[in-house]
DNA sequence: TGCTATTATGGGAGCGCTCCCATGAAGTGA
DNA sequence: TCACTTCATGGGAGCGCTCCCATAATAGCA
């Protein structure tokens, strides 16, 4: 039932292809002739049809948001909700559309076949948390446009648009040091995410920068959920830390449910830091330390950089990086002996 | 680079058609044939372009999922993000792929159009809590394949997926005054929201079947989010409630945190149940009761109705009703005079 | 052996659009 | 007035695919 182009030509009394220009803007059309055609596109609800436009022109205004759901904890937490609404709303604004994939293991293959070849996208923007993506080598070798969310160390041949995870750890962590605390741990995220082994390393940095030696014992590795922080801490009592610096607030509530169970009081007999600000950290007792970070900009500024590499080809890879802000509550309490 | 058809048949020695009915495995096509052809294919890493294709065939193996985000509440809150993975994973499973639309207001006149003309989609999942959504009124009219998650009660003619909203809160505030409870308040979703009103309802019957009046000192409206529920129940503290039957749990961990402000327990002094079932109630301290809705499975459903109703048309709406679970946990507590 | 079903394949048209080139009209300067 | 540019428009080709129809090769049967 849809109209096509040849329709409004015909009642506009035009040839197709002035209508094109019309709905292209194109400069050499008369106003008048304009106007018309405007107007029986107007009555007849014309909307140009994708496909078509697409198999002429080679592009499709679609972008295409690959997201790995090998780590579905992170499904649990508002991290990609916010990220997603950041890129569609970039998207919306820019009149582009998102394609979703969430990347389930088993049709990891076909996946990457559909994203890449068919035509179907114009560009990638790969959520990928993980070190190594097949997606991503796919990717590189095809030649289509992408970005992701969160760097990737091994390569700076990629464009992204990321936090500085090393550094906004390290200062969370020094912060607890100047406190005075002086056994500080860690419950680091998985370290085949980036997001996971940058933060630990931005923990190590901040105790060699205080002349201290990490210790083994005092760094539990945990898969950002919440059960995971809580198993995690469990694990670390016995290392009895005076603050824990935890990779994701997700974590740190576990963390917090551990410390609770085991009659602990924080921030008195611990303290604790966590990374991510979600809008839970504000309303816990008593309220988390954290990093915030500007989850829902990154996802428009990955889609809005995106767009610019389709239509601007360039062979300089973008590279963003964003501030973040460490927020200090209740959690990280004072220092005990300063 | 994207190799095409006629590309394929002069590697394999065929035509374009042949290569064409390899591909769609099509029956009148030799053996032998068949296998050169899918051996170049192979070779020559061929994906049909999805665009022609499209064109040709008037479909395009992609389904829409619109979320108006007026409701950005929900997501903060599990619910989406399940929803979401449930639907993918099904259009996975069936070569169908996705595109996502948060329906913002300021976009909303483009966004309609977008999904609905313009041949980029086969059908929609309207995932709309609303109780009057304008893009349904669109998709109607146009006629466009779709199924909603989440029902209508004031239409019979639409297809859609759902839980019985009504029984399964009629059930828990039941349960509720089994118990003993006698003066059992609810904290109401937006009663915009299909799921807010029906559960409101369900509220309703369930005192009503006990031969009791509801009284609206003790009915409270809040916006489905933690913050929300927390501020009702505020409100709700001078009625002096035995129970209070929340609308979602989000708002129930609200509810919570201000009955613990306000010095009292949960549930010796008062007695609360959810509805949801988010990973979070089973952590709280009580153990939150709630009812448990099989989100990623109604997700997955919507998506498989969806793509069979968009291969076999049929005049008669589906309409889908998954059933709920009790989750009786720690916060209902026991009957205080049974 | 000749005739009709059956099977395997090729080629043309067309999906709705864009983009290039051709054409005619109008405007410019000598 | 005549070339010469500029502007507005039309028409053809082609994007890569599917689908229909034609045709050639083979099989089936009297």
């Amino acid at each position: 039932m849809s109209t096509t182009l040849e329709e409004i030509a015909k009642q506009a009394g035009v040839s197709r292809s002035t209508v094109s220009r019309v709905m292209n803007d194109h400069p050499s059309v008369d106003q008048d002739t304009r106007a018309r055609v405007r107007s029986v596109a107007e009555r007849l609800n014309y909307q140009p049809n994708v496909a078509a436009r697409s198999l002429a022109v080679g592009r499709t205004n679609v972008i295409g948001l690959v997201i790995p759901m090998g780590v579905s904890a992170l499904f649990t937490d508002p991290y990609f909700p916010l990220l997603i609404q950041g890129i569609t709303s970039a998207c919306n604004a820019n009149e582009h559309s998102v394609m979703l994939w969430l990347a389930e293991p088993e049709y990891e293959r076909r996946t990457i076949r559909q994203v890449l070849q068919g035509g179907l996208i114009d560009g990638v923007i790969l959520a990928s948390a993980l070190m190594e993506d097949p997606m991503l080598e796919a990717l590189q070798r095809r030649g289509l446009p992408f970005i992701m969310v969160g760097r990737l160390p091994s390569d700076n041949q990629i464009s992204y648009v990321d936090v500085d995870n090393v550094n906004s750890a390290r200062e969370m962590v020094s912060y607890l040091l100047r406190l005075g605390h002086r056994r500080v741990a860690t419950i680091a995220g998985p370290t085949n995410m980036i997001a996971g082994s940058d933060r630990l390393e931005g923990y190590r940095l901040a105790l060699r920068n205080r002349g201290l030696t990490p210790d083994p014992a005092l760094i539990v590795e945990a898969d950002f959920t919440e059960e995971g922080g809580y198993v995690a801490m469990q694990r670390l009592l016995p290392q009895a830390p005076n603050a824990v610096f935890v990779a994701s607030d997700a974590m740190a509530i576990g963390a917090m449910r551990a410390l609770r169970e085991a009659g602990l009081r924080v921030p008195d007999d611990i303290a604790i830091a966590g990374f991510d600000d979600i809008p839970m950290s504000a309303r816990m007792e008593p309220t988390l330390t954290t990093v915030r970070q500007p989850i829902q900009r990154m996802g428009s500024l990955a889609a809005e950089t995106l767009i610019d590499m389709i239509s601007h080809p360039h062979p300089q890879p973008r590279r963003i990086i964003l501030p973040t802000e460490l927020v200090i509550r209740e959690s990280s309490g004072f220092a005990p002996n300063r």
